[in-house]
DNA sequence: TCCTTGACTCAGA
DNA sequence: CTCTGAGCCAAGG
């Protein structure tokens, strides 16, 4: 018998980071929030750790980053191959090592997200 | 069930 | 701009 038919919450992130398109990015708090869970943006760190180190399930890790438009990860290694893939797909990084989130965010403003997307989910 | 761990964030200094 | 501290949350032991 089953008792619950609701994924687990990191299920749900790859779910969603899935659906992020070549060249597009989103934040870790914005995933949470799309997924209902304005405050979860750690979870959705723990959530795409898990992933790692076989990088499974075609899920594309290297478009979440942080709100400060920068790689996160604790080492410099996956930051380094983190950015090197985006770059490959067309994102741009500035000297400082962030991208413009005003351009680059998956999918768009913030009046966009939250409402539409959690639904399709 | 309690406790520890982080690919987080935001406000302050 | 950088550095802290506190808050937050799912996972896993």
């Amino acid at each position: 018998m089953r008792r619950n038919g609701s994924p687990p919450f990191h299920r749900l992130v790859y779910r969603l980071v899935r659906r992020v398109p070549r060249g597009k990015v989103v934040t870790y708090g914005q995933v949470a929030a799309i997924l209902g869970q304005p405050r979860g943006a750690r979870a959705v760190g723990t959530a795409l750790a898990m992933l790692r180190p076989p990088l499974i399930d075609d899920v594309p890790w290297q478009r979440v980053i942080n709100a400060a438009g920068r790689c996160s990860h604790r080492d410099g290694f996956w930051a380094d191959i983190q950015r090197e893939f985006l770059e490959m797909e067309g994102v741009r990084f500035d000297r400082h090592g962030k991208v413009d989130l005003k351009r680059v965010r998956w999918p768009g403003p913030r009046r966009e997200w939250v409402t539409r997307l959690r639904h399709v989910l």
